[in-house]
DNA sequence: TTTGATGTTGCGATT
DNA sequence: TAATCGCAACATCAA
């Protein structure tokens, strides 16, 4: 159907902060556009209720400056026009004051972005404003892999590489836009509507006040990218640097190597490499869509399909990696919400993990507040994110974590599997938080489905293979340069003491200028200090294995009417791992009057009497050790 | 329905 | 030093 009037075409960027092979923007293009708006809303869902630390908001910043800056250089009329407005609120009076024909965006697939988007395709359609939406961020698109999947989630790497087959090839790129039309009048001839603060998940963020919606159009009124210091944040400590021009250099860089390109096997990368990493660091880039993935995808296929030695397969090779990443898309577009939590989902386990999750029993859905029915198990949590569990292995991922913002995947497999199976046991959720918040490469479906993977919740089940914080480092990095360099503390112990320094002489601890005690690094009469262990791993690993097994052969998963209603207690024994005391109910995991009362009624008491007591094996651990 | 193979990336002992 | 194997063990998938 011809159109009448000419396109008024407002682009949104979200997932896709970049101008090569965009076919969302392409589509807008082929309108042959009187004026394109390329235009960003300053969601409130991101500001307020996603959990970002400092150094992904300065990533995204510098990726929507990068990005202005592009389109500026192609046409100096226009620019990334950052509007400072939740996008349900705001698109209502631009469609009408821009007077606006179509609305362009790429496709997105998480739980609240769809909410989102059908929100705003309601809205379009009551302004007489048509909505196109193309795929772009994913190899394939998740609903097709899924609907291909017969409904199903994608949950194993077999599957995805079998659909992939029947889909046919990834098509390749589009070069970038040569030109770009002129935006239309950019006067807001209406009210900013200010969202709502709270609950701000991001409070912790910051340390100066918070501008973020100040004004419509920024304080200098012209829609420019916001500062980290409008944003009352703390400063970034990440040393690296966002954006489309960075990323094309990058894989430029990664792609001159032909034998690294064509040869790389993910299992076979080192987690303790640091300047430079064993991997290419490109999934922030991909996150925020600075980089596309079928540029990556065909620019490394086109190196493979020529390379005269071996080359690798998927999964382990550098494409294998964009399968994943489809594969945890697919899952996550099939269940939605579910998908982000062990409650409700049905290709979850249930575990009874320390540290679990509040639950709103009436949306069926984790609040983002947990319970601590264990301090043991809080402190284990606390000093693990803080990077002072005292394993170095440990201290030296967390701490790369929190400094920079990105950890090898093997690291994030060792401390997530620290954390939940292989030692704490603690919930997978507490652990994904962490990685929500200081992660710059942070993307919902990939961060879910590894600690779900990684604490055999779901995707993988095989919870005896469990990660060494000595033996698995030692091979990797013998001498332990890595952790020295991220706990610098130890930067003079021996090598032969570098993964398990308690285990040195005392005269040598204070020849090398660190003793080995507390629970925290702290300076003491002239020497520095770093933390014992904070438990034996073996005796850990045991009790873990043990809970794991026990909770396994149960075989509840997360949709099971006993994990709603909470009386999954029954099934297992009080002496269970986890918050498993009591026969009843699921105080610890409800939402309201009831949640904060320690365990069932008269029944659950009787019985803990029974038994002779309600201590966690974590907690009697511990009254041992202190004895 | 049963069966056999497989599963991105473990550990530790042995060769 | 690097490669191989047994370990103890289970869900999923394809045939």
């Amino acid at each position: 159907m011809a159109k009448e009037k000419a396109a008024r075409v407002i682009y949104w960027h979200r997932t896709d902060l970049r101008l090569h092979d965009s076919p969302a923007l392409q589509a807008a293009l082929d309108l042959e556009p009187e004026c394109l708006w390329p235009v960003w809303t300053w969601d409130s869902h991101y500001v307020y209720r996603a959990r970002v630390g400092p150094n992904r908001w300065k990533f995204l910043i510098e990726c929507q400056k990068d990005l202005s800056a592009s389109i500026t250089k192609l046409n100096p009329k226009s620019q990334l026009f950052v509007l400072r407005e939740a996008p349900q609120t705001l698109f209502p009076k631009l469609f009408r004051s821009w007077r606006v024909t179509h609305l362009v965006f790429e496709k997105d697939t998480d739980a609240y972005a769809r909410e989102r988007d059908e929100m705003i395709l309601k809205f379009a359609q009551e302004a007489g404003v048509e909505v196109i939406v193309k795929t772009g961020r994913t190899l394939y698109d998740p609903d097709l892999l899924v609907k291909e999947n017969h409904g199903k989630p994608t949950m194993s790497i077999t599957t995805v590489q079998n659909l992939a087959k029947k889909l046919g090839t990834v098509p390749r790129p589009i070069p970038a836009p040569r030109t770009l039309p002129d935006p239309g009048h950019t006067d807001i001839d209406f009210e900013q509507e200010r969202p709502c603060h709270t609950p701000d998940h991001n409070n912790v963020q910051r340390n100066q006040a918070d501008n973020s919606y100040s004004t419509l159009s920024g304080p200098f009124d012209d829609f420019s990218v916001p500062t980290m210091e409008e944003l009352g944040l703390k400063p970034a400590t990440t040393p690296h640097k966002g954006g489309e021009t960075v990323a094309l250099r990058m894989l430029d860089e990664i792609i001159k190597n032909k034998d690294y390109t064509a040869t790389f096997e993910k299992p076979k990368t080192a987690p303790t490499a640091f300047s430079p990493q064993a991997t290419t660091l490109l999934s922030p880039y991909l996150h925020f869509g600075s980089l596309s993935c079928r540029e990556f995808y065909w620019r490394v296929q086109d190196i493979v399909n020529s390379y005269k030695g071996n080359a690798s397969f998927p999964p382990v090779s550098l494409t294998g990696q964009l399968l994943f990443r489809d594969m945890y898309f697919g899952a996550q577009a099939a269940l939605g919400y579910s998908f982000g939590q062990s409650y409700n989902n049905p290709y979850c386990r249930f575990i009874p993990w320390h540290l679990p999750s509040k639950i709103n029993t009436a949306k069926k859905l984790i609040t983002g507040e947990y319970e601590i029915d264990s301090p043991v198990a809080e402190e284990y949590f606390q000093r693990w994110k803080q990077g002072r569990t005292g394993f170095p292995w440990i201290d030296a991922l967390m701490r790369q974590l929190k400094v920079e913002g990105w950890i090898h995947h093997l690291g994030r497999h060792a401390v997530a599997c620290f954390l939940t199976r292989g030692g704490c046991y603690v919930d997978w959720e507490r652990g994904a938080e962490v990685f929500e918040e200081w992660l710059i490469d942070h993307e919902s479906a990939c961060n879910i489905g590894n600690w779900q993977w990684l604490s055999c919740t779901a995707f993988y089940s095989q919870f005896y293979r469990c990660y060494s914080p000595i033996a698995f480092p030692q091979k990797w990095d013998k001498e332990g340069h890595f952790v020295k360099e991220f706990v610098p503390e130890l930067e003079r112990f021996e090598t032969k003491y570098i993964y398990e320094p308690w285990k040195a002489p005392i005269v040598d601890q204070k020849k090398w200028g660190c003793l080995i005690k507390g629970d925290r690094p702290v300076e003491e009469g002239g020497y520095k200090t770093y933390p014992k262990p904070m438990f034996d791993f073996s005796e850990r690993r045991e009790i873990c294995i043990n809970g794991m097994k026990n909770a396994y052969q149960i075989g509840l998963f997360g949709d099971d009417p006993k994990v709603l209603d909470g009386t999954w207690r029954e099934l297992f024994d009080n002496s269970a791992e986890g918050p498993t005391k009591g026969k009843q109910g699921p105080p610890g995991a409800m939402v309201g009057e009831d949640a904060t009362q320690d365990s069932g009624g008269s029944e659950a008491k009787a019985t803990r009497k029974r038994r002779g007591g309600t201590q966690s094996t974590l907690d009697a651990l511990l009254k041992r050790s202190r004895q």
